[in-house]
DNA sequence: CGCAGGATTTGAACATGTTCAAAACTGAGC
DNA sequence: GCTCAGTTTTGAACATGTTCAAATCCTGCG
């Protein structure tokens, strides 16, 4: 993803190091007060060094947003094994990434600095976080497999929860209220409605609507597979 | 909003031309790539005169912003005097902002970069862009004033409009059908389906999801005074 | 051992956004 | 016309992200 990975033990364990010290760092002041000199200082190395592994300072943040990633995958696998109905995973996977990011809301707020950039390296939304997207909108893939869905609502899903789930990021972000609570309740109450409209889907008034939708996004090229 | 506004006519006409100068530059070759250097080269004056009239390059961004918002209000007011239907109205004020976007995609990119760090004053979300959101919305409501609607939805559907209308600029910046025709169009059909919904909404079999998403919000303090 | 070649690490530059104290300018009041 | 207060403008620093060529370290091999 980034230059090289390192070679040898050793090359991957100083990596560690300095994202392990960066992160304390972000975390402690922020990440735009921390300089790249400071983390440099904090894990014993040249400022070059931190370069050496990453290729700048917000480089060391989309890498913690992949660590978030796997936990996240980590986390939702242990509780979609014990099965639980739709709504429980559903509901697991969206708290699960929210409860990863509570103590770094301020991290969090970087990942989507160049949403607004098509060819930054760092957009969320753009070819150099494709992995990663991929595998968050497979975790809802995964929560909802084993669910008897039209096959067009099998791919939709996924892509609408998880972008549910990236608005709910950024409402995350500028919720104040006592662990996000505000925030949560929302992300419950979306996926209840989404259930909800999920059977009325099925309704004959409601056929003109589901076909419209999908004929739009898939137009907009919004699907996966157009 | 900045500094101190420039407080005799020469100074207001020095801002101006950094301004417009900026403005050039960032066209030609990209926010990131264009430096104070060149801008003050450019304008003829010394790099510190635009920090004296700009807090930061960025904020030269926002000074954009507000102009594309002077902009589309004055466009749009133009339409809604001339009436037309719901539907017409609604259009006009999507288009006429991806119309004024769109030889600036790449400007228009920066004005998203802070939007996941509540904190900071050019979030796009945050408090030191109220007044423009505010103007942005409102831009909605004169779409739908004159609309007979019940006093919830009144409330609503501005903001709905309005985040729609964020979104769909996002998916703008990405769009590299000729024109960006694929959003146009896309924001076409979101609109109608919005109508379509906005009727449907009456329906008894939808009158709990209506109530359900309306609670929702207010208890998520996504409507304005709560 | 001693060396070759790669991986790692370094320190010294560089580029550029930003700050600041001082100089230059301007215009109102005398 | 002169003075003075406020505004504008400047040049020289500064802070910090980033680059790079060279130095150092390691490891497998003869």
């Amino acid at each position: 993803m980034f230059k090289t990975e390192p070679s040898t033990d050793k090359g991957e364990q100083t990596r560690r190091h300095i994202f392990d010290c960066a992160l304390e760092l972000f975390r402690e002041n922020g990440f735009d007060a921390t300089t790249m000199q400071e983390i440099a200082l904090r894990a014993d190395v040249a400022k070059s060094a931190a370069y050496y592994y990453f290729p700048g300072k917000e480089a060391i943040i989309q890498a913690y947003y992949e660590a978030v990633q796997d936990e996240q995958e980590r986390v939702c696998r242990r509780i979609f094994a014990g099965s639980g109905n739709l709504k429980a995973r559903l509901a697991a996977a969206m708290h699960a990434k929210f409860d990863l990011a509570k103590e770094d809301r301020k991290l969090l707020g970087v990942v989507f600095r160049y949403t607004g950039e098509p060819e930054h390296p760092l957009s969320c939304l753009g070819a150099g976080t494709e992995e990663i997207r991929r595998r968050s909108i497979g975790v809802f893939r995964e929560a909802i497999a084993g669910e008897r869905l039209p096959k067009d609502l099998d791919q939709l899903l996924p892509v609408a929860l998880w972008s549910l789930q990236m608005g709910l990021l950024i409402l995350f972000l500028y919720d104040r209220s006592e662990g996000q609570r505000r925030t949560r309740r929302l992300a419950d109450g979306a996926l209840e409605l989404t259930l909800k409209l999920l059977a009325l889907a099925k309704l004959p008034v409601l056929k003109p609507v589901r076909t419209k939708v999908l004929s739009l996004l898939r137009e907009a090229d919004l699907l996966p597979e157009g």
